[in-house]
DNA sequence: CGGCAAGTTGAGCCAGGTCAACTCCGGTGG
DNA sequence: CCACCGGAGTTGACCTGGCTCAACTTGCCG
């Protein structure tokens, strides 16, 4: 499992390698499966080597939404996770990921100054992540929202074939969860970028980014860009709104 | 300004804390001062002695989020953090602010475990938060959000008087954009809330909390204490709503 | 090819945004 | 002491973006 390896373990000895073989464990994960929370209080770290996971709440009544995503590389270290935290991490596309155990991590971090750089530094990025993703959430329209969900993939994904083409990794409802809108709604605003030429839909998951300025002012909210403006007069004026 | 002690700095020696008053600035900001991040550049690590610090982004065309709130013993590591990353530090309440160079942070974080385990503890509350926070707001109804925040702030303040007591440590309009709502609709729902006899207004920023499980229920989206069933069903009487 | 999950399209409606007017309250100065 | 002021919060009336529900299409897998 270590040829696929993270930037983390990429930065392990030999010894601490084996030290981390004898006290981790392998997971494979379909999409759908949870892990489960009991079996996390003493196994509360994870690494993700592939695939995608996402941390999904349950409301009362059924509605759901997923805070996060993890993908490979992304270390989620659950100790301390407070008793009213009430999420679950769930497969979202097949995973493999590798429970740790909190002693061997702290001996690993203690003694290895650059792997522990790399967890820090993954756990900062994760809490800016969701700092941005919090300000999406909270005052964008739909089509902002998923314009800037394809910059944050543009972002993440590792290898990238050409600098336009992003991957939509997740299936649509589980993109609607995380943006806080509906199935119909995503699959509406996919449809208005197209139609206004900004993105191209190659498949289902892989979207061409015809024009990032555009995109990338739609992303933060300015109005012109998204298309709310009045076009008979050169557009600067702006129609509903204040 | 270390009589104010922070959990980070209640774990130093003297010679540590010696370290730190050379390699640190104390700042104190007022309600409204933001904090430049040309020179954050230099200090990138901000440990918040008092008062509150909200992480606030702006969009385009004037709408703003405020992403995070910050509170007295949290640690802000703006290390590494993405260029794209569009947020700026406001200071929402007066409030007192230790920078530290990171060179300083570094040598302390190495040499001293119990604080850095401190600081990384004070990193994961931050990352779960926030996405607890994205939760809230990817899928909840503005009553809903607004019990969350209630008990969001309960679970935050640290020498509660009675435990129903909870401060609003902030404005509406800081709130509202918390939230993502409008100041109008963050009135309407503590009226809502008021009337129901869920919670009483002791002033604006003090609220008494009558009914704790009535209000855990709402903020866990619970359509039923929500006021959402219908009223042929079982007694408690709803008007509109889905 | 059949069967099911995933995604799309259309029509109607409502929660909350918007705008404007109003109240409340602490501070200031005459 | 009261009149005045400005910022903060509230209230009401109206409007709309996106949710809802239902029907339909597409794509995948055996």
């Amino acid at each position: 499992m270590y040829s696929d390896a993270t930037s983390f373990c990429t930065h392990l000895s030999v010894d601490e390698l084996d030290l981390l073989s004898d006290g981790s464990k392998p997971v494979s994960l379909s999409r759908g499966d949870t892990l489960d929370n009991r079996e996390l209080e003493t196994w509360p770290i994870l690494a993700i080597s592939s695939g995608v996971i996402g941390m999904q709440h349950l409301l009362e009544d059924g509605r759901k939404t997923i805070a996060a995503f993890f993908m490979q590389g992304d270390i989620i270290d659950l100790r301390e996770m407070q008793s009213h935290h009430r999420g679950q991490l769930i497969a979202l596309k097949n995973a493999g990921v590798c429970r740790l155990a909190p002693q061997i991590f702290r001996q690993i971090t203690a003694s290895n100054p650059a792997a522990q750089n790399v967890i820090w530094s993954n756990l900062r990025q994760q809490t800016y992540r969701a700092m941005d993703h919090s300000a999406d959430l909270a005052k964008k329209h739909a089509l902002e929202k998923l314009a800037s969900f394809i910059f944050e993939c543009r972002n993440r994904q590792v290898m990238s074939f050409a600098k336009n083409i992003v991957v939509i990794p997740v299936r649509r409802v589980d993109l609607a969860e995380y943006l806080g809108m509906q199935p119909e709604t995503v699959s509406r605003c996919f449809k208005d970028l197209e139609a206004r030429g900004i993105i191209e839909l190659q498949s289902i998951s892989n979207i061409r980014v015809v024009q990032i300025p555009t995109l990338r002012r739609i992303a933060n909210g300015d109005r012109y860009a998204n298309g709310l403006v009045d076009d008979n007069d050169k557009g600067f004026k702006v129609l509903h709104f204040g």
